[in-house]
RNA sequence: GCGCCCGUAGCUCAGCUGGAUAGAGCGCUGCCCUCCGAAGGCAGAGGCCAGAGGUUCGAAUCCUCUCGGGCGCGCCA
């Protein structure tokens, strides 16, 4: 069910019976809401093709529609809109029949697919950053819609496991510690079950490391030699590489898990490792693969490219191999494992010449049609200065120090307002968590996913006006409404019937639900249904300011407000977890 | 140099498959709790949509150019 669709079929009938296009009908919500509550600006466009009068035409359309019982208006206004109101009759019906709708409207899809989708990057050796912040929530969220949608998505962390970086830890380790076994180049183990190294360490080692490489270049090539030996096999790097993400994969998922992110699979780099050879063999047999400066190449450019598109690495000329020799495998092994329909890549937009490189090439090689992979870019999270953001100190916002400075805001602000007395310690560190984590992410969220935006701390942490707390305040307030109806004896939610402005608009942006999971799923933008959560609870707000729920006098009034309270609680809580945002009880 | 993205209210951002008076939040000025949670509601001030051309009955939206900002461009990830 989709009003908007509903009524652009009704209208679209209307143009075909004038013998012009049914799409012309097409019915959005009006622009002018003191006017009307949708619009159709079809007779414009067809005024435009038949060369007649918009005005004429536009009358002649309500001619057909007039006196159906959907409609109580039908206007012809300016140039040639059509502005439409509808019948409380008909919106009564289409509230009623949402309010029993088991998922609110949700839109589904016709064709469901399989995705799979990366959303992760993390490395190890390094803790989560805020540079993550974005593919892991937008990704959780897009996962989120997907399956609402009806897809089969499986989630992917693809951990970044396989690189230099890899190199740099070991022959690190190797400077501080040179006389453990992994690097004694006789042995071939075993090796010792505990790891030679704690989490700590790992996250000292590799900045220092990284820092290393970058001054001296004995110190990176030393590096890149090690890098190649891990990805030949040489059992001592390998035993310690094996420490090393065990490690930090823990670490990792528990980060994660505090922002409500989860995947499916914990698959890294280096379990396409092994499928490299023979991937290569099948490249180079189908005749895609060149030498160049001692490096094996795909080329990737095609005559109608506007720009140069550098041929995709497949072996340095030192053998070892680059991202998108693993990123190529990856698809191999996904292929494989899952037989995907469509494979989603949740990444900085900064990357998208490397996956057109790789989407391409896998297309070239036959290993997956390039339509079927999609980069979903997010933009740069920027300080004040515009470029990406660091701390005060210049370094990188660690995500833990971030969820920890937004939970303790929350739980000032908790104090102060006098929400949280008598509920407990426990109860209360929940609540400032959640109430931290929505804001966090609702401030995230809402920015078009493909814009670079200024990351603020004080927007981040913001609890009034469109803001993750106001979303879940609205909701608290529905809930304890309800609550103090069914205390008080009120009766329990009857038949909807729309007497006051503020329920009628209520209603409309219940009705509007549907199309914005369509538009969210449709484009890929989480921000669609952040500005659907929101117009809800402001809508739910203006109602609850104007209307008595739980102690109307009349009966019936109040049977119908409590259903519209708790179809608006149950559509913000479904709302808020395709988000993923969690929502307390009460706060 | 080539290519991509962006420039909308004091600030942060929507709107961009062309359509009426360009929206929201924050901030600012007022007002509203003897009434279901004021993290709320109501009202107000605030914009030549970077600039210049063009297409169109109609442009923030499409095209061209200019200015300003960001990003990317074969052996890092």
């Amino acid at each position: 069910m989709m009003l908007i669709d509903d009524l652009s079929v009704l209208v679209g009938e209307a143009f075909a019976a004038a013998g012009l296009d049914a799409q012309l009908g097409k019915v959005k919500p009006a622009d002018r809401p003191d006017l009307a509550q949708f619009q159709c600006n079809g007779a414009l466009a067809a005024a435009k093709i038949a060369r007649q009068n918009p005005r004429v035409l536009a009358k002649q359309i309500i001619a057909t529609l007039d006196g159906r019982e959907e409609f109580s208006s039908l206007a012809v206004a300016g140039p040639g809109f059509i502005n439409i109101t509808l019948s409380d009759d008909y919106l009564n019906a289409q509230t009623n029949q949402l309010h029993h709708d088991e998922r609110l409207g949700g839109w589904r899809t016709a064709a469901s697919e399989k995705v799979v989708m990366d959303y992760g990057g993390p490395n190890v050796a390094k803790p989560l950053h805020v540079g993550h912040l974005r593919a892991a929530i937008i990704g959780e969220s897009l996962k989120r819609i997907f399956r609402f949608a009806g897809e089969t998505v499986v989630g992917d962390v693809h951990l970044g496991d396989w690189g230099l970086p890899m190199g740099q830890l070991i022959t690190e380790l190797k400077r501080e510690q040179p006389d453990l076994i992994y690097f004694d180049d006789k042995s071939e183990g075993p090796y010792p079950e505990a790891p030679p190294v704690s989490l700590a360490d790992l996250e000292r080692l590799y900045p220092q490391a990284s820092a290393a490489c970058k001054a001296d270049k004995a110190r990176a090539d030393e590096a890149r030699l090690a890098t190649a030996d891990l990805q030949k096999g040489r059992p001592g790097y390998r035993a310690l590489w094996r420490h090393f993400v065990d490690l930090s994969r823990a670490s990792i998922e528990r980060e994660y898990s505090d922002l409500g992110v989860t995947f499916d699979l914990w698959k890294g780099e280096a379990h396409a490792d092994p499928l490299i050879d023979a991937m290569a063999q099948a490249m180079r047999a189908k005749g895609v693969v060149e030498q160049s400066d001692g490096a094996e190449i795909i080329r990737v450019e095609r005559e109608d490219d506007r720009k140069e598109i550098p041929p995709l690495i497949l072996f340095k000329s030192d053998g070892s191999v680059l991202y998108g020799t693993t990123d190529l495998a990856t698809i191999v092994d996904r292929v494989r494992s899952e037989d995907p329909d469509r494979i989603l890549y949740v990444v900085d937009q900064r990357q998208s010449l490397h996956f057109e490189q790789v989407f391409r090439a896998a297309d070239l090689a036959g290993i997956f049609p390039a339509e079927r992979l999609e980069h979903i870019g997010f933009g740069t999270m920027n300080g004040k200065d515009g470029k990406p953001f660091k701390t005060r100190e210049g370094g990188v916002l660690k995500l833990r120090d971030l969820i920890d400075l937004v939970t303790g805001r929350a739980r000032e602000r908790l104090t102060e307002s006098g929400f949280a007395e008598g509920y407990g310690e426990d109860e209360t560190a929940v609540i400032a968590r959640k109430v931290g984590v929505a804001a966090l992410k609702f401030a995230d969220l809402s920015n078009t996913r493909t814009s670079d935006y200024i990351f603020d701390i004080d927007r981040f942490t913001a609890f009034e006006g469109k803001t993750g707390p106001y979303l879940l305040y609205a909701n608290v307030r529905v809930r304890s409404v309800l609550a103090k109806a069914e205390a008080a004896g009120a009766g329990s939610p009857g038949e909807i019937i729309i007497e006051k402005p503020e329920e009628r608009d209520l209603a409309l942006v219940l009705l509007s639900f549907p199309q914005a999971v369509r538009e969210a799923h449709h484009r890929r933008m989480p921000h669609i249904l952040c500005d659907h959560a929101f117009l809800l609870a402001q809508a739910f707000s203006k109602f609850y300011a104007a209307c008595r729920i739980a102690d109307e006098k009349d009966a019936n009034a109040r049977a119908s407000r409590l259903s519209l309270a708790r179809t608006t609680g149950e559509q913000l809580s479904l709302t808020l977890d395709l988000l993923g945002i969690e929502t307390p009880d009460r706060m």
